[in-house]
RNA sequence: UGGGGAGUCGCCAAGCUGGUUAAGGCACCGGAUUUUGAUUCCGGCAUGCGAAGGUUCGAAUCCUUCCUCCCCAGCCA
């Protein structure tokens, strides 16, 4: 606990320490960023010593490649970076880290951004935006390349991707140099721009690092830094045949845009020491001044019942087991937002889940959690029957109604309250009555007594069966001088409290009950097919009987349905006075039956 | 069997420049309030920090050995 300065917001609780702020608040005691210049927009040393004074304390950036939809896992890695950057007076740019033409998409970038903004982050700061494109720094990326071959620390090489497999050794033997390795600076220079000029065939030779091959780091073993790929390019078109790849571009791409802590995932651990090699390297040719950016790793999300892997998911959308990308039963953000679940939700998970580098399975509870934690605050309350019955008031009045009334959330009498209509023939819900009760059961059986939620307190009297022995009708008589909001309202104390809608007063919807998609907490696991794993039964669509008042829910809209959970107004397929629901999370439950 | 990481309560996670009663959250178990079996509120919940040795007045924190798990041999990111 060594810090007071955790955050900007003073009305929230400071996030938990982790090993990344702890981090960053060493090297902000020690002004390791004092000096630091910005030129206004991303640029080399030069460009950056001719700027200002950074105004932004720490960088940080969020770089995920538009070759698909973002997933509850990039919600854990935006929280973080964004969140650290909103904590410390700092900027967290987002950028695209597009340089594989083959596989990054417009469409993916345009769903990326709304998802972002979507969470609550933005970069928009200091005046001025910070979205970035990886693929606008290709013209820099490609002189650092030079620069690298006139060092002679870089060279082409004509190996086949074979050879050159066959030639990086294996985990436990050294590499052998490639024939190509002692080429002269001028012959790979002419090389290599030969390769960018289009003079030769995709695959036909690459650009390598020159550091070691016999290094115990495999990355480190003269990585291939530039290929020759004819694609098409989503924002550079066909102004490039030559493509820098990750490992080479994104130290760049950090140093450019002046990021101090770079944060990625574990796996890019033995990346490090080519990411310092490289950025070192070109400080010494001039091209990047200290302090350098710095990369960490943390552990990547890792949620019980639930795939996040890319290739998973791709395939569950491809072959039709969800309805598609948005699908409220799949894990990406659009899915979840259609689910109903929250962007103060993720947050509070993300918050409450933490980052260390401990490879570690978060019980999806928690994330359940954090949505009803979310949702108990911000949702108003509507009443709706599931799975209908009918409950008749053998001496209420046919034909006549009156007004109950209903807060429209208990915790927030501001928000006042709205009518719902009683009359004589109400929808129930089936297991609120039990013809013979269960030890602990509290609601409607003969000659028990509830109380119809906001209204009186009625009696069992009976009840009607169908041919095959399901429960259609119950049959009750109410108290008179009992009901809610009256003086005689506690005269008759009962346990049980059940909701209603009035039949002639309902509007008949479709709701769908999701379920969690897997049935399995590690989908998969113990050489499992994972499909095999799919909960067969994670969705059920329920025709309901609701208060009228939510035939007028907007798309996106969310309530509590009392007693039974959150629901959200589809945002897909709900018209207009016609809206349909999809179950978000179910409230707690504590009554075992 | 090369290199890089990680192992603290059922699930996360602080602490790890040695000295605290080993934070906190979630879950769970009690109990109170409640016209949602919800919410809220109170209380309980690791003689123990992967294991075994060692150093020390004192160790989750330092040393030694061992065990387990994760990542790396794309012209993907």
């Amino acid at each position: 606990m060594s810090s007071e300065k955790t955050s900007n917001h003073s009305s929230a609780p400071a996030p938990a320490s982790n090993f990344i702020r702890a981090i960053i608040e060493k090297d902000l005691a020690q002004n390791k960023y004092v000096h630091k210049k910005w030129a206004g927009s991303p640029g080399d040393a030069a460009q950056h010593a001719a700027g200002e004074s950074d105004p932004a304390k720490i960088r940080t950036r969020f770089p995920p490649e538009p070759n698909g939809y973002l997933h509850i896992g990039h919600a854990k890695s935006i929280c973080l970076n964004f969140g650290l950057a909103r904590d410390y007076n700092g900027i967290c740019h987002m950028r695209f880290d597009d340089t594989n033409p083959e596989k990054e998409e417009q469409e993916y970038v345009d769903s990326i951004t709304e998802m972002v903004q979507w969470l609550g982050f933005g970069w928009e700061a200091f005046g001025q935006s910070h979205l970035y494109y990886a693929s606008n720094y290709f013209d820099w990326m490609y002189q650092a390349a030079e620069a690298l071959i006139s060092k002679g620390l870089a060279y082409v090489d004509q190996q086949t991707a074979d050879e050159m497999r066959a030639n990086r050794g294996t985990l436990t033997e050294a590499g052998k140099d490639s024939p190509y390795r002692n080429r002269s600076v001028e012959d790979n220079l002419a090389l290599f721009r030969e390769m960018r000029d289009g003079k030769h065939a995709d695959g036909s030779m690459v650009l390598r690092a020159k550091i070691d091959m016999a290094s115990p780091n495999i990355n480190m073993r003269d990585p291939a830094i530039y290929r020759i790929k004819r694609a098409h390019h989503h924002n550079t078109g066909d102004q490039w045949c030559i493509y820098p790849m990750y490992t080479f571009a994104h130290p760049i791409e950090d140093a450019l845009e002046q990021i101090t802590h770079s944060i990625c995932t574990l796996e890019f651990e033995d990346q490090r020491p080519f990411y310092d090699w490289l950025l070192e390297r070109l400080a010494e040719a001039g091209f990047f001044a200290h302090p350098l950016p710095k990369q960490y790793e943390f552990a990547r999300l890792n949620l019980t019942y639930v795939v996040l892997s890319k290739r998973k998911l791709i395939q569950l959308v491809e072959e039709k087991h969800v309805s598609g990308w948005d699908d409220p039963r799949l894990p990406t953000l659009a899915g979840a937002r259609r689910r109903g679940y929250t962007p103060e939700g993720f947050r509070l998970f993300a918050d409450r889940i933490g980052v260390s580098k401990a490879d570690s399975w978060i019980e999806y509870t928690i994330l359940e959690d954090c949505m009803r934690e979310t949702l108990n605050e911000a949702a108003e309350r509507r009443i709706a029957v599931l799975d209908p019955i009918k409950l008749v008031i053998d001496n209420y009045p046919e034909g006549q109604s009156e007004d109950c009334f209903a807060p429209n959330h208990p915790l927030k009498p501001e928000l006042g309250k709205r009518t719902i209509q009683l009359s004589k023939t109400l929808w129930i819900e089936r297991e609120d009555f039990m013809e013979v009760p269960s030890k602990g059961y509290f609601r409607l059986f003969p000659d028990n007594m509830v109380r119809l939620r906001y209204g009186y307190v009625v009696k069992c009297t009976g009840f009607e069966k169908d041919a095959a022995g399901n429960v259609t009708t119950v049959h009750c008589e109410y108290l008179p001088d009992t009901k809610s909001g009256t003086p005689g309202s506690d005269s008759v104390k009962v346990k049980g409290n059940i909701h209603w809608v009035s039949a002639a007063h309902a509007y008949q919807a479709e709701i769908r009950m999701y379920d969690r998609l897997f049935k399995e907490a590690h989908p998969g696991s113990a050489d499992r097919d994972f499909l095999d794993d799919l909960n067969p039964n994670s969705v059920t669509t329920v025709t309901a009987q609701l208060e009228l008042a939510l035939q007028d829910a907007k798309p996106a809209e969310s309530f509590q349905f009392e007693r039974h959970g959150y629901f959200v107004a589809d945002r897909k397929d709900s018209v207009v006075g016609k809206p349909v629901f999809n179950r978000t999370v179910t409230l707690r439950d504590a009554w075992q039956k």
